[in-house]
DNA sequence: TTAAATTTATACAATTCAGTATAGAAAATA
DNA sequence: TATTTTCTATACTGAATTGTATAAATTTAA
């Protein structure tokens, strides 16, 4: 609950975005945060203890988000999935959109054994599985199949998104996606 | 044509991709490659444009050998782009696969002023640009909305295949292409 | 006010980084 | 054989890297 803790997680997330992990050195983060290396040390045991919550903090925080925003859209699961999109649309339009933590840290992490590696592809098929929950609540009987490939139009998205700001992806992934639920079969 | 060259190039794209870019430093590359610095620095004039050596000569051999064999495969236009997804396959499940160059790049360069993330950015462009003449011939009448949605599925297999090996993503990747390719409007 | 905990300031170690300087060895060419 | 080009070996610079040690200053709590 320390503010200097919090203030140290927020400006690395930052920095991790705008100039990658492996770029961004403990010195700059604790320049830009306002503090001392002996601060951070004491919250962190280590440069890749802080990764690792930065990663944790975000994909909860992004989880929570997108839940939030689907449950005060609609009770009726057939239309959550419907919405999904839509909400990740608002979100990689968004000003502030830096890409998907767990995607870019996988890229800089790319030894499977490497724990940021571990929980990236971790955060990953959490991902996956939630949106898996949508499809099987909605009726689908491929739940996990539809899932995955929804998955895919919205990481490569993102990724389109990343690359080139303002790319227009997400609105082809918006199209593609509502005929891959229109014609996917349902349990009865 | 120094076969000196060839090997820094072959060595340093393996190691860029085994254990990321900015983890790699060319100490590691001339000694894996089994030559020395002032070779390496005779051949490039800097590490970034070793970087841009290696994502141009990986592009290029990545598009020749789609080329290759789509063109092999069928001369019908319409034939050619459902094979597309087969020889994506092949290549993403083969034991080599360890991610697509251009995706990774973007992650480790996150600027967009960067001359690694604006080439990269380039070939993912050229991707695209690639599998909509292929729609186009094939009569597809929005090409390029088409190649996008094909480009996120691909795009995404392969970033989940390099999150985890035998991920299975293609396989429901083709599913969506096929189902997307059948749909779409043609121009007459 | 006194005591305890937190935070800062600084200096440091040990390593790694990109890139260069110099000189000699090896290989290709004439 | 003589000459030129290529490559190696090695040492170096100067900066950046993660992480720690030590002591002073500041804030919080009693």
């Amino acid at each position: 609950m320390s503010a200097l803790r919090e203030k140290i997680l927020h400006v690395a997330t930052d920095l991790f975005h705008s100039r990658g992990i492996n770029s961004t050195g403990v010195d700059t983060i604790v320049a830009v945060a306002g503090t001392t290396k002996m601060t951070l040390y004491k919250y962190f045991r280590s440069k890749e203890d802080l990764i690792l919550e930065v990663l944790q903090k975000g994909h909860e925080d992004f989880q929570a988000w997108l839940n939030e925003n689907l449950n005060r859209s609609s009770k009726h699961p057939a239309e959550k999935i419907q919405k999904l999109l839509d909400f990740i649309e608002e979100w990689v339009t968004s000003p502030d959109f830096r890409g998907m933590a767990f995607i870019k840290a996988s890229a800089e992490f790319p030894n499977e054994e490497s724990p940021v590696h571990k929980l990236s592809a971790e955060h990953a098929k959490e991902f996956r599985t939630y949106i898996a929950s949508l499809a099987s609540e909605a009726g689908i009987s491929d739940s996990d199949g539809l899932a995955l490939q929804l998955s895919l139009l919205i990481e490569g998205s993102m990724q389109a998104e990343q690359m080139k700001r303002g790319s227009g992806a997400i609105k082809y992934a918006k199209k593609a996606a509502k005929i891959l639920i229109d014609t996917a079969p349902r349990k009865h």
